[in-house]
DNA sequence: AATGAATGAGATTTCATTCAT
DNA sequence: CATGAATGAAATCTCATTCAT
């Protein structure tokens, strides 16, 4: 008897991790096609196929097709806090660098979660206020309260903190959008610090040449 | 005879001015329901709802649902174009703040038509590279040509156009996106001026405070 | 006073005139376009268009689509009848080809109303019984009452009439229905005559060669 | 493992027959309603309600209205070719026969395909051409040869071969156009011989009594 | 009378979700 | 749990008819 429960443990931990996994087949899948298409134009037909099961099976895992991309909402939300709140004390050129790797760092596969995030509120207004507002707010006083510090400590010129952490936001998304859109690779560690270094230096000092700069 | 042709005429123009206007007006309530929800999910009876017709009447102006789209697509050619490509030469200060000022000009009626362009051009691959890549291309190419010029004036730091291209078209996406998505009220021409200044100047010199710079 | 009652008289019968012309003209574009497509898939449009009037204008003239359809019926009656039952006595080989020939004898502006009556009659039980059955039926029952006096008289073989008349009947339509459908070109008045001669020498003495026969 | 495979296998067969099964009744449905109506007027949902099936249902077994109909098309193939033109050396009286009575066996159930069919043909030219034309000239082609041989054998008087090709069809016509518009039932087995036979008697001696002949 | 834009009922089709197997 | 056929609400689109001009 007792054996018999011991194995009947091993398997329920067997089947919750096939469980868990399956989902995250299932979720990716969703992610894939919705960042390619839209939630809405995807249908659940498409995120079956591309998962490999059948349409009911979905409904094992998800409430519905709308609890998937909720569910999408979740799996993005730990990464992305880590990226972009605990920069921590950013005081010179290099741990602003060192921000803006980290801000540049989405696996190819968490891609479509951040894609797909970005679509939904782009277009529908309370999928952004409720799950996604909150997190761009948290980026922008971040890097406000950056600007004031600097401009405080007399290492920045004195620049509107809000205008300037849309500016900075700017150059990021500069970086970034083409790559979530899916027209530039992702980069490679090594881009990404090669991204992060120009990004920062433009920020710094801008593109002017100043007399007795650049003297190469 | 004459006279009846006369007043035939007449009432013929009157009804092209009225389909005209009427068409106008559709358009503008397709392009305002596409721009808040997408789309794909937006439905033919909203759009006739806000345009305060009968479903029905939507077709004889436009021939389906897609159509509407292009025609929103067509709208915008000319004033696009216009804004970013006749910017002609840009060597100093003063024109690259006079082109982001014209950059930043969308008017607000036309704004629901810009957005509706983004949004697809986001979701859906045909459209992007039918109606909106080779604009985009346009600019990116416009820019890099401006960076390669004053880099090889000595006027810029040796900087990869491409990568240049792709930070100012940011600078302009930190400004313009959050106006577009409907988080900031489109600015006013003052405003407009303020918001080129600074991006211009940030593009230019950085945050950074120079010694013997901001000697306050 | 006198003169003036007079113009408007012959005003009056100028206007009925243009009127019945235009109600034809009118009625033979349904027709076409009918026997074209048949009834349920032509449109309204399509008519006027033919008609080269605006689609209102059917309305003045016409209460509705199927009242166009109904009056073509109505036009079709007075020849349908006279071509098909006045054959009168019906003797010899000579009447029979007359009868043959008359019955081929649909005009190329009447075809569409003919073939129009006899799609709607194939497709409609209504319209079949309502406006074309009995038509067919006097036919039908004309060829048996024929059949059964030659059958008396001992010209014909013992035949049974009502097989007899959906023989000869079908002979008509090997004949006349790749016209009516437009796979065939409607027969010149001498090729009216040839099919007339070739379909009673058929019917009265069969294609075979018997001894004695054909010595020609 | 293996028995579930079993059981899955079975299962799977099972799930098959009952799908083609309902394919072929909804097929039927839609012959039905189409032969009764025509293709344009009848609806999906008639054809869904005669299934006993929800509309949407529909949509699983097949792609569209449209698609339906090819089915219907592809369904009548095997059969029409079968009885046409297999029809082998057409020598005597005997063989003739039994073309007549094959091309004469439509079942009851076939028949609203054959409608069906012979509706869009007569309507629709594109439908004609790419669907039925082909099948039609096979046996108008077939026919004037048989022609062509009998009155080269000398057991025919020279006809034009078109032209009794046409007859003949006529004369089928004659049998069948009742029998598929429902005004006559479907000919029992038995019956069948006798029209068959009564055409082709038609066919070979004509209707007229010769001296000599009917000496009964 | 003639026009053609407006209407809305009704047709086809899609697709998220349910449920029997 | 897995499956995929069945469902029906909702979306797009068509078109005969009406009506203001």
């Amino acid at each position: 008897m007792e054996s018999r429960t011991d194995r009947q443990r091993l398997s329920e931990r067997r089947r919750e991790r096939r469980n868990r996994r399956r989902r995250e087949e299932i979720l990716a899948a969703a992610a894939t096609v919705f960042a390619e298409k839209g939630y809405a134009t995807t249908t659940v037909r498409e995120i079956a196929r591309l998962a490999d099961v059948a349409e009911g099976t979905l409904y094992n895992y998800f409430a519905g097709k709308r609890e998937m991309l909720l569910a999408i909402v979740e799996a993005t939300r730990p990464r992305m806090e880590e990226a972009l709140l605990e920069s921590g004390a950013v005081k010179d050129r290099d741990s602003l660098i060192a921000m803006f790797e980290r801000a540049l760092n989405v696996s190819e596969e968490r891609l479509p979660f951040v894609r797909t995030l970005l679509t939904e509120a782009w277009v529908d207004d309370g999928f952004l206020h409720r799950f996604v507002a909150h997190r761009f707010n948290a980026v922008q006083e971040a890097l406000q309260q950056l600007i004031s510090e600097r401009v405080a400590a007399g290492a920045f010129r004195p620049i509107e903190p809000q205008l300037g952490a849309r500016l900075i936001s700017g150059l990021f998304a500069g970086l970034m959008l083409p790559v979530l859109r899916g027209l530039e690779p992702p980069p490679s560690p090594k881009e990404r610090r090669a991204l992060a270094i120009a990004a920062v230096d433009l920020l710094l000092d801008g593109v002017r040449l100043r007399p007795g700069e650049g003297g190469e």
